[in-house]
DNA sequence: GTCTATATTTCGATAGAC
DNA sequence: GTCTATCGAAATATAGAC
């Protein structure tokens, strides 16, 4: 219900934003860039929003909403070793969700720190449960053996990167195909996940 | 014979360049951020660097060096299938050395944006057989099967991932550790290179 | 909601003394 | 090799008319 028909002027810089940042960089995205495609002024975007970094962090909303029942399922997860049997399959949710919104994972990665300045800044506390934050307290979890966690780790970075910005690489290559490659990928890292690495003191 | 002994200040404006640059990002930090830090003024970097991009080009040249008989090994292979074979092994070898030069990878990877804009500048074309884009080249080399392209892809992508700002994870790992357990990861996800995954034509 | 100004700040870069 | 002082350009943000 809160959807659909009209694309608003709001989200239309959201869109164009989207496209600058995460071609050009968010510092190197002036607002008259922003201004110049929507066809209208730097000044009529301040009557969207306040700031210029509230245009980032509306973006980066987005890929919260998206991520955001992902974050509910592993909060929900209890034990140490649920995380690492949830883990495959969870990479496998992500995987779809990651190739389903290329280009607002890629503004993300390439504008890491321009996030984290905003990120600690006063009015988002509350949101700011970040996916990043999250994950990153998943891995340091020190009752999911360490092998494994560097597992997880990778794993992530192996599907960004199979995934994001590869237009140059994989452009010609049929999406859907692509996706289940890496998937594929990603689950012969996983499919060691559990297996005892140091010797187990016996009896 | 090159080395050692005195830090001139050419590279000690490097190494502190290399702490902003990685931490801020290459656009959020001023010259008057370096300067403070060494301990002078703006005008003094002007003597030892041209222009801002200088700095960071040269921080470029620096993990151009580290992986320049990297690169070179690669050039000598000349069949597909070389590419394929030689990969696990060059992997190992890369992995080593994103670990020795952690800052020198992330500073690059968080200013990807930054780099290619100085990268198609004039006086650097002959260096500028960048890395990245030898990499790109051979990911987009038809001749090598799609599967083992992606899997390629991804193994960079997890070695990274692993061992890059890490330090809030995997901080009171040992470095040797740390390494050996991505290695491992790396290796289970190429073991199935050159596995044929299309059914093949036989006869 | 969008416009034309303009204020304010910051930064890269230069000039010239020491 | 480093300094002070300053220029000029660009960017964010604001004021106020329409």
């Amino acid at each position: 219900m809160a959807s659909s028909q009209k694309p608003s002027t709001r989200e239309r810089i959201l869109d164009i934003a989207l496209e600058l940042f995460s071609e050009q960089g968010y510092d190197k995205t002036s607002l008259r860039d922003i201004a110049e495609r929507l066809g209208t002024t730097k000044a009529a975007l301040y009557y969207h929003f306040e700031r210029k970094e509230d245009i980032l962090l509306a973006l980066h909303l987005r890929l919260h909403e998206i991520g955001r029942d992902v974050l509910v399922r592993l909060d929900e997860l209890e034990s140490a070793q649920a995380y690492v049997e949830a883990w495959p399959q969870l990479m496998d949710e992500l995987i779809d969700r990651v190739a389903q919104n290329r280009e607002l994972v890629l503004l993300h990665l390439r504008n890491a720190r321009a996030l984290e300045s905003i990120g600690a800044d006063e009015r988002h506390q509350a949101e700011n449960q970040d996916m990043l934050e999250r994950f990153g307290r998943l891995f340091a979890n020190p009752e999911i053996p360490l092998a494994d966690r560097v597992r997880m780790t990778c794993s992530i970075g192996a599907a960004l990167a199979g995934l994001i910005d590869t237009e140059d690489r994989f452009g010609d290559v049929d999406g859907a195909v692509l996706v289940e490659l890496v998937r594929g990928s990603v689950r012969d890292m996983l499919t060691p996940l559990g297996a005892p690495s140091e010797p187990i003191p016996s009896g």
